[in-house]
DNA sequence: AACCGTTGCCAACACCCGTTGGCAAACACT
DNA sequence: AGTGTTTGCCAACGGGTGTTGGCAACGGTT
């Protein structure tokens, strides 16, 4: 019951848990989970590797605290019914390539079932929040939101994991162009018979 | 030049060659590259370690060798160009289910650059060429191959890999009629300006 | 100055990995 | 029957892994 400041008060500590979380998500990024050691993100971090256990407890306990990810999709009631395509394949594109960890997270689910059940978590929340927020079918929801997904992984998987050539090289608007249209038709498109 | 059958006679171990082949594709496309320990592979084909060695030379080896795959296209020439999307669909599908290779594949593709490397190898080679024997412009060929790909192995992702809920829930035939007209649209519409 | 929690490093443990060499049994061929 | 090759197993090596415990230096508090 002190007086002082009793929550979260910064610690000393707290750069040296940040260069940690940065060499982790560019390790897991980079290499995978299982490729990625800890020895090798203490020595990009420059520390000990005792210290990544102290402060995340394992490697489990480091990858969720670098993996914690926010998909930040925008309100897209805001958005005219007609662009909701263009407006989430620019979102994703710009998502993916400024931010490392949704790499890191896309890798690490292909070898990991923890990394994979994240995944499933922000895509099931996230994503289908966002999709039912504009007026469909509460039926349909789910699947129009797993379709979009299926498109957007496949497009970070074509062009960030397994760097297809013809996805590397194209530029992010024509992408964007010719993609639009398939989220557009998942999203508000008539479901087949 | 002995005038017995010089090139490919049966060897007695062909049946222990065949056991480790089959305990390495289930693995691989289980647990990917680096979790697939050869121990492992061995313990499922009920033989020794070290036979894998002999027989395959390394564990590189033996994922070249698990990992060989034909997507086996069907001739396009011969499909109704309006229905080229339902065909390729229905035959990704039916390809993945029915062979856990490609699975093997996508999984190791993640952390593995031999297995990314060999992945291109089969979409730049096999797709490409398959989209290329109807006419369209030859400068445009390999961005419709790889845009198709990143629809089908975003679907492959979704599906077999993280396994969202509604991609594992929905049946290949409302999956197809989904997801075909973006093939088509990736193979035969009009370029974006 | 004396104290105590924090930060960091070092050395080591126990385990698992891919890989190797040697040795016994089974086989094929004369 | 005898010889050379093939098939298989065992035991081990060298190296890398996540993880742990102890110990010195530092910082703030009294």
């Amino acid at each position: 019951m002190t007086p002082s400041a009793q929550s979260t008060q910064p610690r000393r500590s707290d750069a040296t848990r940040a260069a940690i979380l940065r060499a982790a998500r560019e390790r897991f990024a980079a290499d995978g989970y299982e490729r990625a050691t800890i020895r090798a993100i203490a020595a990009d971090a420059q520390i000990d590797p005792s210290m990544v256990m102290r402060y995340y407890g394992s490697k489990e306990g480091l990858f969720a605290a670098a993996a914690e990810f926010d998909l930040r999709l925008p309100d897209l009631t805001s958005v005219p019914p007609a662009r909701l395509g263009e407006v989430l394949v620019r979102h994703f594109l710009a998502r993916w390539e400024g931010d490392e960890t949704l790499v890191a997270l896309l890798r690490a689910a292909s070898t990991n079932p923890g990394a994979a059940e994240r995944m499933r978590g922000i895509f099931a929340n996230q994503l289908t929040a966002a999709v039912a927020t504009f007026g469909t079918d509460p039926a349909l929801t789910a699947r129009r939101a797993g379709l979009v997904a299926s498109q957007v992984l496949g497009l970070a998987f074509t062009r960030y994991i397994v760097r297809l050539p013809p996805m590397v090289d194209t530029a992010p608007d024509e992408l964007v162009a010719w993609i639009a249209p398939t989220l557009q038709r998942y999203l508000t498109g008539t479901p087949p018979s």
